[in-house]
DNA sequence: CTGTTAGCGCGTTCAG
DNA sequence: CTGAACGCGCTAACAG
């Protein structure tokens, strides 16, 4: 499995200097080092430029080991995420918007990753808690088993949850699940669609989402006067796995014809896909015979053969308020609330939604 | 756009008890608390206990900072990875791998995110590198610009490539392109398929991986005496962009016909998905009309209509490979050398490989 | 086996 | 505006 082709070379590790070694090539104390390097105030212009100089071309960093014992703060945060390397994953998005944000704090992102369904004391045992490293702590850990909330409080350290799946009051930001079905009802509604089915997600996990989304598409059907459809139903002996399209064959047409269904609403963009490949498979055009919108958005959406209309929910927008959520509670301590901020998700237009085919809404 | 629901609540954030609060409630010196948890050995089973039931009960946890000052050590490894929220994106996995990896070591993981095309100048700026608080770093920056490799040697301290898009020697760890898309293009063979194409990235991209594929396609193509098809070349215009389906139907029929291809390897899974996609509106049938296969995985390939076979490239394995790669250099500085791994993929099979068109293969 | 001591490199006093 | 001195919490080296 492995080729090993190594080729000889040597670098010489060099000891690093030290803030002792730039004050004394700068001619002034150490304690001015400091000053100008933090802006601190209280030096002229003349030996900031000396200062800044020698820094420059020495390269010199300062420990971030010997800062955070003396200021006693760690200017970095944890992210604790659960990695699915399953579909729909928003990782990616929710690290550059958590990593984005970070970067205007000069701040620095320290993480660990677990695993859906990890107990909650094992986590604790993970290098980022082993030791006091982080000022405060995000959580984006909706799968994790235990008491998670326990733990965090147990630190005493700030955090926040990013799709909490607990419904206690919390400190959470997440994307605002009952609108983006709601709004995606109301699309289809717009286009004249009348017979509406909801298929919850493909991966039958215990989320608040999932009711939330479920709530947001009755919202919007009773709100118009509409009858909801009977949900189509996840088999019970799927639980806790990802459904494929064969999951979905053998009953999709049945559930179509039966509550003779003009259009669908998915949980999200894997639910889609699943439903536009059972389609393919069964003869049923879209958006022709049928019209299809996602609630949440993944970049598969634009690669099926038609492309699907969705809710798209920014991830990015969500890691950054969620920096700015736990940096507010760390440079305020005292000032303890809980908040919960909820992000609305915005129509991504394709070319899976259409009118109602004519012999079914006749 | 957000919707603050605030709702009160009270926390005493508590001063952090240190090792001497500890020896002194365990009734030992510090230097023992030390001993004990970093399980230096010189102690009796009998203090050992005592300590470890004070540290629990406590809940104690050591600071980070001041255990690297005094060890000149910061048990933190760095990452720089470039976070594209682009199809095909493997970052989680890779950091899956990196994670697990450091978990064995009790090191913990600080990363910083880059987009493509950001300077070298631009990343060292980062709060990873502005000041002294990793032991190595790792790369996964395949499209920054500027001279990386130097700022690397800059901050002498070991690094590791991953997917380093240099072909100077430098220590790095990818996959074996080569070798996957000849993997690829033999699976095709032995199906029987003799006119087969190649279809290259989705995302024009410089990257040696492009070319690294091509050659393996080459390699297969030519030891089994066949053929090679002239390979479909994305438009100029695209360049530095994300292709659709789109850009593919104009010229995917007339390419197929043209060459008479039985079978398609592509680049990577977004590219099999837009091949069949535009074939779906084309009404060109997979695996009837036309087998393809994928030189890399993505889960989409499970959920479009026919479910693609491809090449699986593991980039957990990758990303351990990389961490253990890189302790290695940390716990021997004087054992400079260059080392490039290469890791081979392995074949995932699907539905979208059969045997050859019978009209086109005759 | 255990306690004592002296730094690690930086920030923050407080005098000058 | 600048320098000297102390301490942050922990580990290593040394004594006992």
């Amino acid at each position: 499995m492995l080729k090993n082709l190594g080729i000889g070379r040597v670098i010489a590790p060099k000891a690093p200097l030290t803030s002792v070694d730039i004050a004394r090539l700068a001619g002034v104390a150490p304690s001015t080092i400091s000053r100008v390097l933090n802006r601190a105030g209280g030096f002229s212009k003349q030996t900031e430029r000396r200062v800044l100089e020698v820094v420059r071309k020495t390269g010199y960093r300062p420990s971030l080991a010997a800062s955070s014992l003396s200021r006693k703060a760690n200017d970095t945060i944890g992210l604790i995420t659960e990695i699915e390397g399953q579909p729909g994953y928003y990782g990616p998005q929710l690290i550059r918007g958590i990593s984005l944000a970070l970067s205007q704090y000069s701040k620095r992102l320290a993480m660990d990753t677990v695993h859906r369904g990890d107990e909650a004391s094992s986590i604790e045992k993970l290098p980022l808690f082993r030791s006091r490293s982080v000022d405060g702590y995000i959580f984006d850990t909706h799968q994790a088993a235990g008491d998670l909330q326990g733990m965090a409080n147990h630190l005493s350290l700030p955090y926040v949850f990013v799709n909490s799946r607990y419904t206690l009051p919390i400190n959470t930001i997440m994307p605002d699940d009952v609108d983006a079905a709601k709004q995606a009802t109301e699309h289809l509604i717009r286009h004249g669609h009348k017979r509406i089915g909801y298929f919850p997600s493909a991966y039958t996990q215990v989320h608040s989402s999932q009711e939330n989304r479920m709530k947001g598409y009755l919202q919007a059907i009773l709100t118009a006067g509409l009858q909801p459809v009977p949900m189509w139903d996840v088999p019970l002996d799927k639980k806790g796995k990802w459904l494929t399209v064969d999951d979905y064959l053998p009953r999709l047409k049945t559930y179509l014809d039966e509550f003779k269904c003009t259009a669908v609403v998915t949980y999200h963009a894997f639910a889609a896909a699943c439903v536009f490949s059972g389609c393919y498979q069964l003869g049923i055009r879209v958006p022709q015979d049928l019209s299809i919108i996602a609630s949440d958005y993944d970049p598969i959406l634009e690669y099926l053969p038609v492309r699907i209309t969705s809710i798209q929910l920014d991830r990015i927008e969500i890691g950054k308020l969620a920096v700015e959520m736990l940096i507010q509670q760390i440079d305020n301590p005292e000032d303890n609330q809980i908040t919960t901020v909820l992000v609305d998700g915005s129509l991504k237009k394709f070319d899976s939604v259409g009118p109602p085919a004519a012999d079914r809404s006749a």
